[in-house]
DNA sequence: TGAAATTATGCTGGATTCGACATATTCTCT
DNA sequence: AGAGAATATGTCGAATCCAGCATAATTTCA
């Protein structure tokens, strides 16, 4: 099993080993958490960016350094809601989000 | 107060007529609530195109009617995760949804 | 008009997520 | 190696969301 699907399990709440290797994930599935990588890397390319930290980025948005880690992880706990709420707060347009969707997964 | 704007605000929880008016929405609510909307709009469509009712659509995706129609409502209580799983199950894909956000809100 | 179909809204208990803080782990230098 | 910065993870109470069911309101059409 490659990394980038390791990835994609474990963000789904799988642990690696269990039966979704053989299962796999259904195509809905497979497409929400894509949606969620791709925003959760553009969060993190975003920060980076700009040359900050966690904890910066973190003060303003008005969030917390350990809330920042879990989007840029795409942790589980973590919703698209509240990767779209920091990508604008951020300033990235509805137009960039939408670009960012269309990349490769 | 135009209607667009009047759904655009109960949908966050607005109550019509309060100084939601007055203060204006932020910017980030206002793209958020835009996504929202947009979503709900391509979910709604995609039934119509289908000559699905809302029950029957709801059968197909495992989601009840009550569901189906707050979803369509851009329900406050409805989230950007829940649209957008309910989209794929439909069949959307990820590039059709990516280009339904550039639609103009 | 009125019955049937369709859509919208009220409610509730259980599950999930959020924000916040503490702490652990990893990374980056010298 | 070791200190300090940066990032990741554990936990918890409060807030929010979800599924499901009942019922109200609206629409359709004979």
């Amino acid at each position: 099993m490659n990394n980038q699907r390791r990835k994609k399990l474990e963000a789904a709440g799988w642990r690696v080993g269990n039966a979704a290797d053989f299962l796999g994930l259904t195509e809905t599935e497979d497409a929400f958490i894509t949606v969620k990588l791709l925003l959760s890397r553009r969060l993190k390319e975003e920060r980076e960016r700009r040359k900050l930290t966690q904890k910066e980025m973190a003060e303003r948005i008005h969030l917390t350094q350990s809330r920042i880690a879990r989007m840029e992880a795409s942790d589980r706990e973590v919703t698209i809601d509240a990767l779209l709420k920091a990508l604008f707060a951020t300033g990235v347009s509805r137009q960039e989000v939408a670009k960012t969707l269309t990349r490769a997964a």
